[in-house]
DNA sequence: GGGGGTAAGTTG
DNA sequence: AACTTACCCCCT
C-alpha cells in the first residue's frame, strides 16, 4: 500500500493522485509541488495524503519537486476549499483557480535526464536524434512522443524547477580608456560614465536619454565592447502599502463595538463603523489572533486599509498588487505573527497565523458575488473559512438587509444612527427636458456656481438603450442575442453590450423605409454627459463607465466638476467637495429582475451618498414612482425605524415564498446552439431530479431565461430551491453528467434569479 | 483527401 | 484550462 498525494491544480478538476517525490523531502498538505502534467510540468498544492492499492500505484507518476518548507495554504484554508467546492457543485481545483492564490503560475524549467539505456530506445522512436545521456536537458529538446515512450519505459528522470525571474539589462563591460579619448568619442565616454554610475539600465535608448547622447553613440559603445546586455535577477518588489491618509478614527461609544463572537455593525459612515470595530481588532491582536478584513472591491479595501493603518500595522492584498508582490506578501504572512490583513477575494486563502476573525466590509454588497470560475458568494465562502479555522465572523454594512438579519445571532447586531439623507424626488411624470429633470438641472447649476462637485448615475453606458425608427417603432436588434443594440453616438456605432456585436447605424428603417432614425429609450452616460456639457457651459463634465474612465484626479484634488457614470461610480474613492448626487432613472433599479431589487436600490443610494465621505450631499432622484415605499422610508423623520419596518416586510415576503435566507438557491443554466437541445437538456435534468425525489416546491422550471438567446446560444434555466445547503448538495449530486449538444452552468446562490415566484 | 471549424473526451 | 481526438463541411 504505497502512500499517495492528492494534488490540487488550479484547473476545473478534482484533486489528482500522485506518488511522493522519489528523493528528498516529503510533501505535506498545504505545500506547493511541481507535478508532471500533460507532457509538461505544473504547480499544484497538496490537499491530502492517503494510501492507495499497490496495483493502482504503479501507473501513477511522482511529484517532481516540493517548494520550500512553509505551507502555502493552511489546513483551515484547505478544508474550507473543499467545503466551498461541494457547496458550489464544482471541482475543488476550480475553487483554487477562482481564489487565485499567488505562486501557482511560476515560470518552470522542465528538465529531463535520459538514462544510459535510453540510447537504444531513442534510436528506435526518434531515429537520427542525438541527445546527450546522463545529463540534465531542457525537456523541449526531446521530441514529445519519444519522451512519453521513454517515460513509460522508466528510462528518464524528470525535474521541475522555478526559472529565476530575470530581466535583460545594459551593463558596463569596461572602464573608459584611451579608446574613448578625443572630442569625437566624447559622447561615448559620457554614456559609459553614466552607465557606470547607474550600474545598469533597461535599454540603450534609456542610456542615451540618461547621458544626453544620441542612440548611435550608445550603439557604438556596445559594438566596441564597452557595454553589453546581461540577464540580471529581478529584485523582489516592495510590499504594497496602504496609502497615507489625513483622516483619523474617532473614539467609539462602547455600545457600538461589535461582539467578540459572530456579530454585525450597521449604519453610520464607513469611518464610524471602522472606529467602532477598532477596539475589537485591538483585542484580537492582543490575544494573539490574526484578523482578515474582506472588501467587495479594491478601492474599498485600499481606503479601509488606509484608515486602519492610522491605528495598526496593516497588510493590504488586492489585484492592484502584482503577482510577485502578492507572492512575497503571502510568504511574509505565513512567517510572521498575528496581524491584520485587508483585501479582496484574493486574500481569502492567505496563510494568516491563528486566524481569529473574518470581517466582511459592506457585507451585503452584490460585488461579493464572483462572476467567473466557481461563482462563489464571498460572505458564504468566508463563513466556511471561519468555520474551518474556528474564527468569528463580523459583518459591517450600510444598513441591515435580509441576509444579514439571518446570519447574525439575535442580540449580536450593533447599530449606529443612519446618515440623514437630504433627498429630493424629481417626478418624471411632470415631463419636460428629458433626460435631466428641471429640478436636477437647477441644483446642478447651483453646484457650478458654488464650485462644488456632483455625481450622476445613469442606467447604462452609451448614448441610448436602442436605436430605431420613431415612425413605425422598429429597433435595431442584435443578431446573436434577444436584445436591442445600444446606440453609441460618439463612435457612431450600434453595440450589443452582451456579445460585443458591432455595426453601423442604418440610414433607412428596414421595415417602413423611414429616414428619421435616431436614439430611442433610456438615456445612457453619453446622452446625459452631452446634455450637461451644453447646459452647464464651462463646467467640467467627466465620464466614468466601462467605455470611458476619465482621469478624475482634478476632482480628487478638490477641483469643481460633475461625473456622469454607471454603477462603476461606486468603486470611486470619496470626492472631497461632493454636494450633489443625482440618480437619473431610479425606476431601473427598482425594476431590476431580481427579488433583491429593492435592497439593491437602497444600497446603491447609500453608497453614492458615501462618496461624499463625511459631507452629506443633496440626493436628487428622478423617478416615475415618487410614492414608492422605499423612497418614503428613506425620507421618513426616523429612517432607522422606517427601514427596519421595510426589512421586516422583506423578510416576511422572502419567508412566504421560500427565498433566501430561508432557503438555498441554485440556478442551473442550460445553453445550446438550438432551442430544442437547450430545452431538452433542462428537461432531462428536471426529470432526473424528480426521479431522485426532488419535491415540487424544490424545482422551478425549466423556463427560458429572461433573455432567451445570448451570444448565439439559447438559454433555459432550472431553479433549485432547497431548505438548506446539505439538501442542495444532495440534489446537485443527482444531476445527470452529460447533456448532448448542450452545456450546463451551475450557479449556487445566484444574484439574478428574477422576481419572486410562487 | 485534407484544411478549418466545432464538439466531446481526457488529464494522475 | 489545456490539450487531443473525432467529426462534419466544403473545397480542390
Amino acid at each position: 500500500m504505497p502512500l499517495a498525494l492528492d494534488v490540487l491544480l488550479p484547473l476545473p478538476l478534482p484533486a489528482l493522485t500522485y506518488l511522493p517525490p522519489l528523493q528528498g523531502a516529503e510533501a505535506r498538505p498545504g505545500q506547493r509541488v511541481v507535478v508532471p502534467w500533460q507532457g509538461g510540468v505544473r504547480v499544484g498544492v497538496v490537499a491530502g495524503q492517503r494510501m492507495v492499492d499497490a496495483g493502482r500505484g504503479l501507473e501513477l507518476r511522482h511529484v517532481l519537486h516540493v517548494f520550500d518548507g512553509t505551507e502555502w495554504l493552511t489546513p483551515a484554508a484547505l478544508q474550507a476549499l473543499g467545503r466551498m467546492a461541494r457547496a458550489a457543485g464544482v471541482p475543488p481545483g476550480l475553487v483554487l483557480a477562482t481564489l487565485n492564490p499567488p505562486g501557482l503560475h511560476p515560470e518552470l524549467a522542465h528538465g529531463v535526464r535520459l538514462r544510459a539505456e535510453a540510447a537504444g530506445v531513442l534510436e528506435e522512436v526518434a531515429p537520427g536524434e542525438s541527445l546527450p545521456l546522463e545529463r540534465w536537458l531542457d525537456a523541449a529538446a526531446v521530441p514529445g512522443k519519444a519522451l512519453e515512450f521513454l517515460r513509460q519505459q522508466g528510462l528518464v528522470d524528470e525535474r521541475g524547477v522555478e526559472r529565476p525571474r530575470v530581466r535583460r539589462a545594459l551593463v558596463p563591460l569596461g572602464e573608459p580608456d584611451e579608446g574613448l579619448e578625443g572630442a569625437r568619442r566624447e559622447p561615448q565616454r559620457r554614456a559609459l560614465e553614466r552607465l557606470l554610475e547607474l550600474g545598469s539600465v533597461e535599454s540603450g535608448a534609456e542610456l542615451a536619454r540618461e547621458a544626453g547622447v544620441s542612440d548611435s553613440s550608445v550603439r557604438s559603445l556596445v559594438a566596441r565592447g564597452y557595454a553589453g546586455y546581461a540577464e540580471l535577477p529581478v529584485e523582489e518588489p516592495p510590499l504594497p502599502a496602504p496609502p497615507l491618509t489625513e483622516e483619523s478614527l474617532p473614539e467609539p461609544a462602547p455600545e457600538h463595538v461589535p461582539p467578540e463572537g459572530d456579530g454585525a455593525l450597521v449604519g453610520g459612515s464607513r469611518r464610524e463603523r471602522l472606529a467602532a470595530l477598532a477596539p475589537r481588532l485591538a483585542a484580537d491582536l492582543a490575544a494573539g489572533r490574526s484578523v482578515l478584513l474582506l472588501a467587495p472591491e479594491q478601492a474599498q479595501a485600499t481606503a479601509t486599509a488606509s484608515l486602519l493603518a492610522t491605528r495598526f500595522p496593516v497588510a493590504l492584498l488586492t489585484g492592484d498588487a502584482s503577482e510577485a508582490q502578492r507572492a512575497r506578501l503571502w510568504r511574509e504572512l505565513a512567517r510572521g505573527g498575528p496581524q491584520l490583513l485587508v483585501g479582496t477575494y484574493l486574500a481569502l486563502l492567505a496563510p494568516l497565523p491563528a486566524l481569529g476573525r473574518v470581517v466582511l466590509l459592506d457585507a451585503g454588497s452584490p460585488a461579493y458575488k464572483l462572476q467567473a470560475g466557481a461563482r462563489l458568494l464571498l460572505p458564504k465562502a468566508a463563513r466556511q473559512l471561519a468555520g474551518a479555522a474556528g474564527a468569528a465572523v463580523t459583518y459591517l454594512d450600510l444598513a441591515a438587509g435580509p441576509e444579514l438579519a439571518a446570519w447574525v445571532p439575535p442580540g449580536a447586531r450593533r447599530a449606529l444612527p443612519l446618515p440623514r439623507l437630504r433627498l429630493h424626488l424629481a417626478d418624471l411624470n411632470d415631463g419636460g427636458n428629458w433626460p435631466v429633470h428641471p429640478d436636477l438641472q437647477r441644483t446642478l447649476a447651483q453646484v457650478r456656481e458654488r464650485g462644488r462637485q456632483a455625481v450622476l448615475l445613469a442606467p447604462r453606458r452609451g448614448f441610448s438603450g436602442a436605436f430605431g425608427c420613431p415612425d413605425c417603432g422598429w429597433q435595431a436588434p442584435c443578431p446573436n442575442c434577444d436584445l436591442t443594440l445600444r446606440y453609441h453616438r460618439e463612435r457612431s456605432r450600434l453595440l450589443c453590450h452582451q456579445c460585443g456585436h458591432e455595426e453601423r447605424p442604418p440610414d433607412r428603417c428596414p421595415d417602413c423605409g423611414g429616414t428619421e432614425l435616431g436614439p430611442l429609450r433610456g438615456a445612457g452616460t453619453q446622452w446625459i454627459a452631452s446634455q450637461l456639457a451644453r447646459s452647464l457651459q464651462g463646467f467640467p463634465v467627466y465620464r466614468y463607465d466601462k467605455d470611458q474612465r476619465d482621469d478624475l484626479a482634478p476632482l480628487l484634488a478638490g477641483e469643481p466638476g460633475v461625473v456622469v457614470g454607471t454603477l462603476a461610480l461606486l468603486s470611486l474613492p470619496p470626492l472631497p467637495l461632493l454636494s450633489l448626487v443625482g440618480v437619473t432613472h431610479f425606476d431601473t433599479h427598482l425594476a431590476a429582475a431580481d427579488f433583491r431589487a429593492e435592497e439593491e436600490a437602497t444600497r446603491t443610494l447609500l453608497r453614492l451618498v458615501e462618496l461624499g465621505g463625511e459631507r452629506r450631499p443633496l440626493v436628487v432622484v428622478q423617478t416615475h414612482a415618487p410614492e414608492h415605499e422605499l423612497l418614503a422610508a428613506l425620507t421618513a423623520p426616523e429612517p432607522e425605524a422606517a427601514l427596519e419596518g421595510l426589512l421586516g416586510r422583506q423578510l416576511e415576503r422572502r419567508q412566504r415564498f421560500g427565498y433566501p435566507p430561508f432557503s438555498t438557491l441554485a440556478k442551473l443554466q442550460f445553453t445550446a446552439r438550438d432551442r430544442g437541445s437547450a430545452l431538452a437538456a433542462a428537461q432531462r435534468a428536471a426529470d432526473a431530479l424528480v426521479t431522485a425525489g426532488a419535491l415540487e416546491s424544490e424545482l422551478l422550471g425549466p423556463a427560458s431565461a429572461p433573455v432567451e438567446r445570448l451570444r448565439g446560444r439559447f438559454v433555459f434555466n432550472v431553479l433549485l430551491r432547497a431548505a438548506d445547503e446539505a439538501r442542495l448538495e444532495a440534489l446537485l449530486a443527482e444531476l445527470p453528467r452529460g447533456y448532448p449538444g448542450a452545456k450546463l452552468l451551475i450557479d449556487v446562490d445566484p444574484q439574478d434569479v428574477g422576481a419572486l415566484l410562487d
